[in-house]
DNA sequence: CAAGGTAATAACTTTTGAGTATAATAAAAT
DNA sequence: ATTTTATTATACTCAAAAGTTATTACCTTG
């Protein structure tokens, strides 16, 4: 995807996420959301933790560029990656009823 | 894997449980048995609903056999598809504590 | 501004999951 | 009982994630 492009809707008048509606549908931009929102917590119990990219390679057996990319949410990841990731930090994951608003 | 000899691995005295420990470490054991338990609580909330494996698919937009594969535990299924079955199910994902025995 | 660690990117190979089509199995119905 | 019909599993191709290695920004701090 474009980002240059993104940033310039603006330059036409619509807001990125005005131009998102047109582009995804709404099931689509709810998985997004949940994935950005899980991963967030990655980030933030790894960063809680104060442990490194690379030191948490160490500690899950997965690859700093991975991670990395995972993090940045140019991938995703599969629920192995996800799991190995999460064990040294303490976390896991669960399913949970889902609440809409 | 060869089913087969996993059976008859009793035939020689050792359970499948002591086999499985010499093979795999415990960081790929307690892995794995996350997965089947997240797995299992797929199955039984798609069960419950009373929904088929090819309803799931229309619901989801999931394809049926990755759905048949997922369940059966052959693949590490991605976030994406993970919470794309889900959704439907009325559940998503969480990271939540690890608490160990 | 060097030195250190940290995160991001890139290029490339290997591995594995998703999509497609089809087959096997189970369940119903006549 | 045998012919549908629904449901789940398999085989194959293609796309994408993981692994590997190396490099490059990005900061902070001496």
């Amino acid at each position: 995807m474009n980002n240059e492009a993104i940033k310039d809707s603006s330059a036409v008048g619509r807001s990125w996420e005005e131009v998102r509606k047109e582009i995804f549908t709404s099931e689509e931009i709810a998985e997004s959301n949940l994935r950005v929102a899980l991963i967030g917590e990655i980030i933030k119990a790894r960063q809680e933790k104060g442990i490194s990219q690379k030191k948490l390679e160490e500690l899950s057996g997965v690859k700093q560029p991975i991670i990395a990319r995972m993090e940045k949410g140019s991938t995703s990841p599969q629920l192995d990656t996800i799991l190995k990731v999460l064990a040294p930090l303490g976390k896991t994951l669960a399913i949970v009823p889902l609440e809409q608003k």
